[in-house]
DNA sequence: TTCAACAATGATAATAATAATCAATATGCC
DNA sequence: GGCATATTGATTATTATTATCATTGTTGAA
């Protein structure tokens, strides 16, 4: 997705829960979608602090979080102490297989287990809206 | 499983790590173990101070780790602030449906899913160990 | 059984991530 | 423009987990 459409989207987002355009909204949404897929809080900070010195930690930390609410992000936890957030309109959905050792993660996804998900969750009269899986375990380097 | 099957794989566990035997850790897997099947470490050390008003709650944490290193427990984060443990052994493996607005959770498994899933870690060269899969929506009360 | 090495405990402090507070400021609707 | 109020940024609070460390307990070997 470009970044006029996230901005539309984030824009449409913030009216209709009656929040207000700012500028450091505009150059929070903008470095999200233009750096790397996954960033951390700390990353969006540090690069932001090039273009917005006076920007703060709590604002960034804030608007990531409405960032997952309007649908753009999606934030995800690699083990215990890493957060993460990574781009998800643009994007397919998708699963990670994440490895033990060296803690990168790939991305993948099977549309066969999609569907097997939707029926567990019908099967059990519950009505889903969004899932994570996970598959721990060593990545070709590591294995 | 039992008791004294948990306290065989503990000990056994702790023999091979060069770690000892104490009678907290005794008193902490007999708690766990006979305790609800999903419990979290606040609860687990209140349900302990009534049978070893000394115990401290760091070794309640410490040793709930090392039940999960040693297989006994696995542990759930539900949601982003409650972190539950769980009785691994005994338990088949299943994956779970959370309720987000109830905070519930369903226990589920779907062994095709399951197949699939080392199909898709062999796909991509990867060893898979364990893996997490959870459902987020509305369950059968709050849909 | 005794001893020496060292792991465990429990109290407490340290970390670290996220959330709350609040005065000053910016935004958007009239 | 002007007002109501959402936002910001600095700071503090909160919370879960981890580290520290003196004291105690456990274990294997002599």
């Amino acid at each position: 997705m470009g970044i006029s459409e996230a901005k539309e989207i984030f824009s449409i987002y913030l009216k209709k829960k009656g929040l207000r355009n700012t500028s450091q909204r505009d150059e929070i949404l903008h470095a999200f979608i233009t750096a790397d897929k996954h960033i951390t809080v700390d990353d969006l900070y540090n690069v932001l602090k090039k273009r917005c010195p006076d920007i703060g930690y709590a604002t960034v930390h804030r608007n990531l979080g409405l960032l997952c609410e309007s649908g753009i992000a999606d934030e995800i936890k690699i083990g215990n102490k890493m957060t993460k957030y990574e781009q998800k309109y643009g994007h397919k959905h998708h699963d990670h297989l994440i490895c033990l050792k060296c803690g990168n993660f790939t991305e993948v996804n099977d549309e066969r287990i999609e569907k097997l998900q939707d029926k567990l969750a019908e099967a059990n009269d519950f009505k889903p809206m969004r899932h994570k899986m996970e598959i721990y375990g060593l990545c070709k380097k590591c294995k």
